[in-house]
DNA sequence: TTCAAACTGTCATACAAATCACAGACAGGG
DNA sequence: CCCTGTCTGTGATTTGTATGACAGTTTGAA
């Protein structure tokens, strides 16, 4: 049971993980499997169990924009099963996953029955506007370096592990590309503003996963 | 009763309406009146009857980023009611408005006695998310004349009105920094976009108010 | 182990947009 | 009516970022 709660926003309840348990079937990813397109119909939600998932859109010129990656205890794809219109963005497996799907109608039988999930499902969808909101301001006014300090921070926030001392491990191979994906800007660009951020001691490259030795100054320079 | 469903995302069905209309209580709002600031505590939510409310954000370094123009129909600080974090933007009247008031006591009581309206509920974030993701994936991509027609764009969504002939009028004083604010970027190049927008037949001006001549093409412009 | 492919760091250059600096138009209060 | 404050248009200049072009580095597949 239990399940220590953790970084707000990261999981969900534990009242809807357990309806999902029984009302739901497994899939399995391999790395670089898609789940599904942005455009797509599709009418069920999942739940990853295991692995990671990035979530990205390509725009019309041929750039993807990375909207997030995502661990064990997100959700995903809930908006179509809402609101039945096309999928939003491309889900894809950065690791091998296991995930739970649960279908529409399973959905709302389940939530008729317990509203209780209904107000957990309003609290997901109010989390993440909360997050793209800031996401729209944050571009608007914010440099390439503080761009690039927020992905990191949402990254953190996604599939990042605290340590004892504080510091937050990113085991997860992340390269340049995908961080220039998620902050909108060049890869070169976000090149140097990674290489600012390791001058400053503010993280550092363990193999090729990233440690975030001072959390608090990199939200100071996302100014989130 | 029917009420014509109008354009999507724009207002909330008629189910939640009546309900509102009962359990709630009437707010008016003189022009330029601040129905709350971002950061503010608040628990309850606001249904737009008639006027006109802008919600923007302050940035730290001082700049308004205008998020949204929401005209009657429009559902207002549903999030703090869901999931009681502080206010995400400040809601200020353009105009005279008349709003209803809904607590969140009120609201709860009365979904859970009616799950259709937790399910409109999650319709209404939902379209708000799908709207804020392609906020996201534009400022990384498009060109500030594409942004500006965005602002247009969505401004015609919030409080167009569309004519016999197809155009929309907007019909509200809305400025320069106004479009500025909401496409994210600087007075004077918003002026620059708009002349062009003139120039090229897109957009009039009548008067403060513009209309939008052709839709489509800004439609193609916004990149949407 | 070797080799190709992917990733990273750093140039120099080009360009879009912000900023600065006004002047003219307009509106609304006194 | 005038006159102040807000809104608009447009130039000249500066700045941040994208782009292109590579060389060095790592990774992982054969």
């Amino acid at each position: 049971m239990p399940q220590k709660p953790s970084r707000k926003g990261r999981t969900i309840p534990w009242a809807v993980r357990r309806s999902f348990l029984n009302a739901a079937r497994g899939v399995e990813l391999r790395a670089r499997d898609v789940l599904f397109h942005a455009g797509d119909a599709g009418d069920g939600c999942y739940f990853v169990r295991e692995g990671v998932v990035k979530a990205s859109v390509i725009a019309k010129d041929g750039q993807e924009r990375l909207l997030a990656v995502l661990g064990p205890g997100s959700l995903i794809g809930e908006m179509s099963l809402i609101d039945d219109e096309p999928r939003s963005a491309t889900i894809s497996a950065l690791k091998p996953c296991r995930l739970i799907h649960m279908n529409k109608a399973a959905f709302f039988r389940l939530a008729d029955a317990n509203p209780q999930v209904y107000r957990e499902a309003l609290k997901i969808l109010a989390a993440r506007l909360r997050g793209t909101n800031d996401s729209v301001v944050a571009q608007g006014t914010v440099t390439v370096q503080g761009r690039v300090a927020r992905a990191f921070a949402s990254l953190a926030q996604g599939l990042g592990d605290e340590q004892k001392d504080g510091r937050i491990l990113i085991a997860s191979k992340i390269t340049q590309n995908d961080i220039a994906g998620m902050a909108g800007v060049a890869r070169e660009n976000a090149s140097r503003a990674i290489n600012e951020l390791l001058r400053d001691g503010i993280l550092s490259r363990a193999g090729s996963f990233y440690m975030i030795d001072r959390p608090d100054e990199l939200h100071d320079m996302a100014e989130i």
